[in-house]
DNA sequence: CAGTGGTCTAGACCACTTA
DNA sequence: AAGTGGTCTAGACCACTGA
């Protein structure tokens, strides 16, 4: 009768109890978590249940186990993140990543306008730091972006030095804020007089525009960023099974 | 020293020799496999590993299982292959995945040139089956597709009369290809006259192109798709994570 | 009711890492 | 050598399905 959410099998309640735990920053990245032995212990479980906790949140690559050494929450270094979000490559029948280099870049703090609001889900008169920068492949620019956070989830992140190539392990290690999805949505669009000066191209040439809302661990949306890129030379690649 | 390929794990074995029974057709789509006391029995390991291989095989979407009821090989039925594979909805905040309608179709069979039989990894001589339709969403021209089979692997489908929307589940059910996986290739480009036609727009407006490779369960490519969207009122949408 | 997959436990042994 | 995760087993009980 009771439509209550029914309760959970044990080994979903263990992986929800790590979740939250990772989301706090109980323990940081490249930290060890216990063992999972411990962690039987601690929540009164046997270390098969843990295990099928562990594993599941390895699946989803919020932890990496290591045979010998332990587990770890995932790390969003520099190469990880890129290649977890940044899908650009070369055609085939090359089909090489394409580690891209970071042009110019201008940060400022504003009110939200209602899009980003609503995308964001903020309330009125939140603040937002708009970061607009611009991506280079061999020496050349491909794709700008145009970056939208809220400002109560990263205080003063537009005074920051120099800001990395990937902004997730920023947001990750300085300010706790771990991505868990990214949903994009693609379209074709042609260059205005803005894209084309950046990007050193004709007006009206096709551009892929790659709208990105990026989700924490708790759900919310966290950033919005807008990417344009000159897909001549490189595409955006997928693999669905 | 030996730098053989390793011993693999028992669960990782069976975990093969069940993808190969499938491969080849041992259990029909729909229909049921033995129950994993059964395989448990028959290879000679414990039900905890032939779960273990099992709960692979349905993670990966090839069987299906239902407590109470047992495991089947998953089917790509119209509904179910359509939502795998056919990534377009309309843009946020809606989100709604989109059906589409047939329209025109016209289909040959001819010489592969040079660039199918490398994408399709075909000897030369070889013939191939080409199909092109539309795909209308409210009753709209949106995409047009150039499919592109070799016709080693499907005898006869340019006689077949009534191609489904969704070709994949011919392709397994009449002859027994089970697509693995599609590696997607997405750019933009601009409509030259042929598309304008065929969509109904002026020639000069941004498409989104998505290229695609299917590839069957035994690492064969098996069809090259090339799609064309036009993107004004819908997105390409991906969740990455 | 019997049979299926889903959960949970307990314990064994192995492979890898670090000290 | 001690501690970790990885594999494998055996057996228990549960929830769901269909005859």
């Amino acid at each position: 009768m009771a439509s209550i959410p029914d309760f959970q099998p044990l080994y979903k309640q263990v992986y929800g109890v790590l979740v939250q735990r990772i989301a706090e920053g109980a323990w940081r990245p490249a930290q060890a978590l216990p063992s999972e032995q411990a962690l039987a212990g601690e929540l009164g479980v046997s270390q098969g249940t843990v295990r099928k906790a562990m594993d599941a949140l390895a699946a989803e690559n919020l932890i990496l186990r290591r045979q010998g050494k332990g587990s770890y929450v995932a790390e969003h270094t520099q190469e990880h993140a890129l290649f977890r979000f940044f899908r650009l490559a070369r055609p085939s029948p090359d089909c090489r990543r394409i580690t891209p280099q970071l042009g110019e870049e201008k940060i400022r703090r504003r009110a939200a306008n209602e899009t980003e609001r609503s995308r964001l889900k903020l309330r009125k008169n939140a603040q937002v730091v708009e970061l607009r920068r611009t991506r280079l492949i061999d020496e050349i620019p491909k794709v700008i972006e145009k970056i939208v956070l809220p400002l109560s989830l990263f205080p003063g992140i537009d005074k920051q030095q120099a800001l990395p190539n990937t902004l997730y392990s920023l947001y990750q290690g300085v300010y706790g804020v771990n991505i868990a999805v990214a949903k994009e949505e693609l379209r074709a669009i042609l260059a205005n007089k803005g894209d084309a000066k950046e990007l050193r191209i004709e007006p009206g040439t096709p551009l892929l525009q790659i709208d990105r809302i990026a989700v924490a661990l708790d759900g919310q949306p966290v950033e919005w960023r807008v990417s344009r890129c000159d897909t001549r030379d490189i595409v955006y690649a997928v693999d669905v099974n």
